[in-house]
DNA sequence: CAGGATGCCTTAACACTGTTAAGGTGTCAA
DNA sequence: TTGACACCTTAACAGTGTTAAGGCATCCTG
């Protein structure tokens, strides 16, 4: 492998050790190793793992923006827009083992990235929502997702039988029959769940939107 | 000190490491120290740090039911319950550091708390829920109060100015005045936007359970 | 009452972590 | 040709979770 290292082949090989080993396995030596190199070589391109750690989940909200700017024409109006960003933002974390607990409330290293919710606040602002609103609205779904993500990853990968529903169900017992029936409506295909969660934010949105705050 | 050790002395003393250090500073070395006691003598009460960690998240539960009882009586109904939920949820989280990323998603080491949550689906059923609506609704709050304090306890504690108003204003320059005005609504009072988010979330779920599901 | 098992803790050591210091090797400029 | 600089390596440090082995009580059994 030519070792021509940048911050960027780095930060592509942390997310492939990441992909295999999940973030207990994304040591600076394993990603060094990924690249033919030795762990001390990635500190001449990035100061720290915290920094490593930090541009990974930049990137992945750089995917999300352009993910987002694909899948939305500008006659989008402001629900079209937070459903889809929800959905995208849910698909790009489940996209990386322990995706949502590894990249949620990362500081951005690229202020772009920032600044890339202009146009969309400015669609909303248009439509006739308040900087406030648009701004809880975002929060809103951000902050859902990242919850029922990290929630959502750690029953579908949590090491092996540290969440399954028969182990649920032995520990509920007999004794607690509405405990029992909610356990099977939580393993039941989270992605319609997902949607029915998201449907349900929105409608509380898009009354609070009508009152007027 | 008394050298009685047991489980929940180890867990109090890792509790009181974490609000001391952080989650970084929660090594097995640090909890044993506190206990006048060496790292591999806890092994003998705790099979690892992981089930340290588990047993920390579940005793923080236990304190949510706790409160949840104390401040909620029989007859408040599914909306009066949600709300409280959340505010307790978010002030358990907040009074540790890093409590939220910590908390949440741990696996629950002690069956009764899964089952607490009988007496309260009974009574949303009772008021005309499902057990569907009160799972999803139960899990839509639950979701938005992690993903909401996760964010919140990255700005409030984030390592010296790794969170900073003023660093972000910064980053976002002039050209995108909304994301501006945008960035003084999230650093603005942290409980308002809390208590505010949640009430459209509640209103989302109010309109869906009326509209029945 | 003697003796052995068992509960609980310590000392020593393992492999591994992030990180720094110092020293090389190449390439490009003066 | 000489130097400077970019980039990488080797060596090492302190600290991590965890295990193995042994020691000292206490308590149960003969």
């Amino acid at each position: 492998m030519a070792k021509g290292l940048s911050r960027s082949v780095i930060v592509d090989a942390a997310l492939a050790v990441l992909d295999d080993d999940g973030i207990d396995g994304v040591t600076v030596r394993a990603v060094a190793q990924r690249l033919d190199v030795k762990a001390p070589a990635l500190y001449w391109h990035v100061a720290g793992k915290q920094e490593l750690l930090d541009e990974m989940g930049t990137e992945i909200q750089r995917r999300v923006i352009q993910e987002l700017v694909a899948r939305l024409d500008e006659k989008a109006d402001w629900r079209e827009g937070l459903t889809t960003y929800a959905r995208v933002l849910r698909e790009e974390y489940l996209a990386h083992r322990d995706g949502a607990r590894t990249f949620s409330g990362t500081r951005l290293t690229d202020p772009e990235v920032l600044r890339a919710q202009e146009p969309w606040l400015e669609r909303w602002v248009d439509q006739g929502l308040s900087v406030q609103d648009a701004t809880d609205a975002a929060t809103l779904v951000t902050s859902f997702v990242v919850g029922f993500v990290i929630e959502e990853q750690e029953r579908a990968q949590g090491g092996q039988q540290r969440y399954s529903l028969s182990e649920r169900d032995a520990n509920v017992g007999p004794d607690a029959p509405l405990v029992h029936e909610s356990g099977r409506i939580i393993y039941d295909d989270p992605s319609a769940r997902f949607e029915r969660l998201v449907n349900v934010l929105l409608d509380g949105l898009a009354a609070t939107m009508r009152s007027g705050a």
